[in-house]
DNA sequence: TTGGGTGCAAATTGTTTGCAATTGT
DNA sequence: ACAATTGCAAACAATTTGCACCCAA
């Protein structure tokens, strides 16, 4: 019997990328799956990998999120201040919007400013590769946002 | 007869926010708004400064920089890779496009997406308090960008 | 076995800050 | 005169890298 079943989907996603399944990237790939927060910094995984008691750096952190990146596993953001933010890129394109109140991240999804941005992306003799979007919001008084 | 007439439209600039007006304040605010490229890093700034001769140090282009920046004479973007960016807020509110293969910095304005983005943001309950949109573009093969 | 992967510490990069000296008003 | 401002060096924060050891294939 072998020494542990290795036919998770996640050590396939793994594989599919040309990267060794080793401890650190399936538990990296883990918690990015099965956190409260979809956006996370590297510290943010690095605590998580601290407090469950893994014996992984910080440096590795950094590694394996920057290959997760090159390898189309997880996006990185950089919104406001300092650290950038990393999230598992399972659903499709999205944009953010940030709460300056609270810090929450929502996404959100506009075939129409995606069509804007392509046509005036043409119009100045150019085509789209990518594009960012953040908006950055507070919540309207004498309301509750949903 | 004083030692240099300080009436020009910078120095009012200055005055204006309730900032001294100083050497190394004129001499960068006349920088940004003078310089071939219109967004500069704290860097490129200090390096014109230093080909100009002038004894000014990085940490005051920071720390003016900031100052302009929450006085409003300058906004600050992040785009991607670590470095900020500067540039002079003279004309209103407009957006990015960077081209990723010269890295040219084209800016553009569109009130449409504007108004989607406020119309999204008040769906969720939310207000709209800023945003920040790049698109990240290639010249059209066979079509000269202009 | 063996080349990629990892931990740790040291190195980088971008930016901020403490402090004594300098300068605008 | 006096508080604001600056230069310099040291301090910081986020991220990267060098290297000896380790482990998945």
């Amino acid at each position: 019997m072998p020494h542990r079943a290795e036919r998770t989907a996640e050590s396939q996603d793994l594989r599919k990328v040309g990267l060794k399944v080793t401890h650190p990237r399936m538990r990296i790939l883990d918690i990015l799956g099965s956190a409260p927060k979809k956006h996370m910094t590297a510290e943010d995984v690095y605590k998580v990998l601290i407090e469950h008691g893994d014996d992984i750096g910080l440096a590795t952190v950094y590694r394996v999120l920057n290959q997760f990146e090159t390898a189309g596993i997880v996006v990185r953001h950089h919104f406001e201040g300092g650290q950038s933010v990393y999230e598992l890129d399972e659903d499709g394109h999205h944009d953010h919007m940030v709460c300056v109140a609270t810090g929450k991240v929502i996404e959100f999804q506009n075939a129409e400013i995606e069509r804007i941005q392509r046509e005036i992306a043409e119009a100045h003799g150019y085509e789209l590769e990518d594009h960012s979007l953040v908006l950055y919001v507070r919540p309207k008084k004498a309301d509750k946002p949903r």
